[in-house]
RNA sequence: AUGGAUAUAGUUCAGUCAGGUCAGAAUGCUACAUUUGGGAUGUAGUGGUCGCAGGUUCGAAUCCUGCUAUCCAUACCA
């Protein structure tokens, strides 16, 4: 792991920005609370995308794409909605600039004012389902099953690159359907999409739960959701996939004619995933030398740096490996740059988790050789070594799926390892100020008592688990107020 | 929004208290030379209206006023 826990999180703070910047993943805008995504940033987020994307279509969705602006009108049709994103709206009111007249820049015309304002969108239920009533008329319409790959934008207060930023990118399903059983199973179908991509993907364990109603999305009738541990023992919610109810089929009067002609309201489900997912990664996997990525998400798997410098004969032969690893489909990079010695490429590389480094000199050539190290593994302690050049293709293949497996154990290990079944005030509140990671603890099940947990201790539900965690299930006793209890849930300091 | 802090080179920052060789360092970038099996070294160069607008002064990065933006804490969230 990069760190031990310490109760200094600015070091963690510092070691993350760090990593985001030097990795070259992303960089401040000069717009409050926004970020530059950096090209090698994107690359990864753009391999998330398509495998997300191949997933939601093998999955029977389709993509569209709707406005960026929302008439305000349209935001407080639907009650909790407004009341959960009101508060972070970026509000477009004129549609003209025009010269200072009392000198230099420009000034907004106050002719120009909109007759009704438009808010850029922090998600798009609203105009979704505006769209939705003229798109469904009869049960033969459903279910509607669309997807969305879109920015979108809430003005946090507080914004940290990836994991909270105004603007961020993100895919948006919105579905709409005949049954309430079928939009439950369509929501919990995405969740169980969801936490395997993080875990086959990303090779990043994640809990899946359902929120308490207190954390529930604004205007949904279940929230269930994925939670990842991050190395400094909070959690991260990670994506959410919710089941609206017929609440927006309300607000919005979406109705359809059911095979016995008679009118009924849909029901919907809503989910999704964003560059937060970036954040996780870096977060769950990187360690002090910088980013470390799963084979399956690095946009360069491997690289080759000649040693010294490149020559004829070097040049060569790294021309045959990479031919045979392309052939593989491994997606591999050869630095035949001059200018720059063998360790700062090291050093480099190892920054941007490239996952497998291939050394080749002089001295391997003799020995017909080849120099391996792993992104994944120290140096001192197996991480580099030599193997017979011949054997090259068949030892990276074979490594880039050992280190994408042993990423995913590691972080296993480690949520394992914090995650605690916890019994009494006391050790809920070590767990949660000293040890970090998951509290799994009884609780009444009310809302009072989840805000007073989180004004004591920071501490929030993260969710209700699906799983059985500790191989038992059983009613107790409220942690804090001792009222019984039907089910444990996980508690964590979050993101 | 409230409380605290900050704004100087592409980046990280010193200089502001005590106005006057104060336009600085490191790093980056460019060139040349020597190097080259884990972030090389030397030399020369490049680079800033000191956040913006006013004011005080012979003179302002430095003092005063106003504005703007950012960061930390509190509320929110994918």
């Amino acid at each position: 792991m990069a760190k031990e826990i310490t109760s200094r999180e600015e070091d963690y703070s510092q070691w993350y920005l760090d990593i985001v910047n030097k990795a070259g993943l992303a960089s401040n805008s000069k717009v409050r609370g926004c970020m530059v995504i950096k090209p090698y940033g994107f690359a990864i987020w753009e391999k998330m995308r398509d495998e997300l994307d191949r997933r939601f279509k093998e999955t029977g969705h389709q993509n569209a794409y709707f406005p960026l602006l929302i008439p305000k009108s349209f935001l407080s049709k639907e009650e909790d909605h407004v009341e959960g994103f009101a508060k972070e709206c970026a509000v477009v009111t004129h549609h003209r600039l025009m010269a200072n007249p009392n000198g230099k820049g420009v000034v907004v015309d106050p002719d120009a004012k909109l007759e009704e304002e438009l808010i850029i969108r922090p998600t798009s239920e609203t105009i979704i389902w505006d769209t939705y009533r003229d798109w469904i008329q009869s049960y033969r319409d459903l279910p509607l099953l669309v997807n969305q790959w879109a920015n979108v934008m809430r003005w946090e207060m507080r914004t940290r690159a990836f994991l909270r930023t105004a603007e961020f990118l993100w895919q948006e399903g919105h579905t709409a359907h005949s049954t309430k059983e079928e939009a439950v199973e369509e929501s919990r179908m995405i969740l169980d999409l969801y936490a395997d991509f993080a875990e086959t993907f990303m090779a990043m364990p994640v809990y899946k739960g359902e929120k308490t109603p207190h954390e529930r999305f604004a205007g949904a009738d279940n929230t269930y959701t994925i939670e990842a541990l991050m190395q400094d023992g909070k959690a991260l919610q990670s994506g959410t996939s919710h089941f609206l109810g017929q609440n927006f089929a309300k607000a919005f009067d979406v109705k359809f004619l059911n095979e016995k002609n008679k009118e009924e309201y849909v029901w919907a489900t809503s989910w999704g995933v964003s560059t937060r997912l970036m954040g996780a990664l870096i977060m769950a996997h990187s360690d002090d030398r910088g980013l470390v990525l799963p084979p399956k998400l690095a946009p360069i798997q491997v690289v080759i740096v000649p040693v010294p410098k490149p020559n004829d004969a070097i040049n060569a032969k790294v021309d045959e490996i990479m031919a045979a690893l392309k052939a593989k489909g491994i997606s591999v990079k050869y630095d035949d740059d001059k200018k720059k010695r063998p360790g700062f490429k090291y050093a480099e590389y190892e920054m941007r988790g490239v996952p497998v480094r291939l050394g080749l000199g002089k001295r391997d050539l003799e020995n017909n050789t080849i120099e391996v190290a792993r992104r994944d593994k120290e140096r001192d302690n197996g991480g580099k070594y030599s193997i017979a050049l011949d054997s090259v293709v068949e030892h990276v293949e074979q490594l880039l799926e050992d280190i994408q497996t042993g990423l995913y154990q590691k972080a296993l290990n480690f949520r394992k390892e914090k995650t605690y079944k916890v019994d009494t005030w006391d050790e809920f509140v070590d767990v949660i100020e000293n040890k970090g990671g998951f509290a799994y603890a009884h609780w009444d099940g009310t809302t009072e008592t989840e805000l007073k947990i989180k004004e004591l201790t920071k501490a929030t539900t993260r969710c209700i688990p699906l799983d059985v965690l500790f191989g038992e299930e059983g009613e107790g006793k409220c942690i804090l107020t001792g009222e019984p209890s039907a089910k444990r849930v996980l508690f964590a300091k979050a993101y």
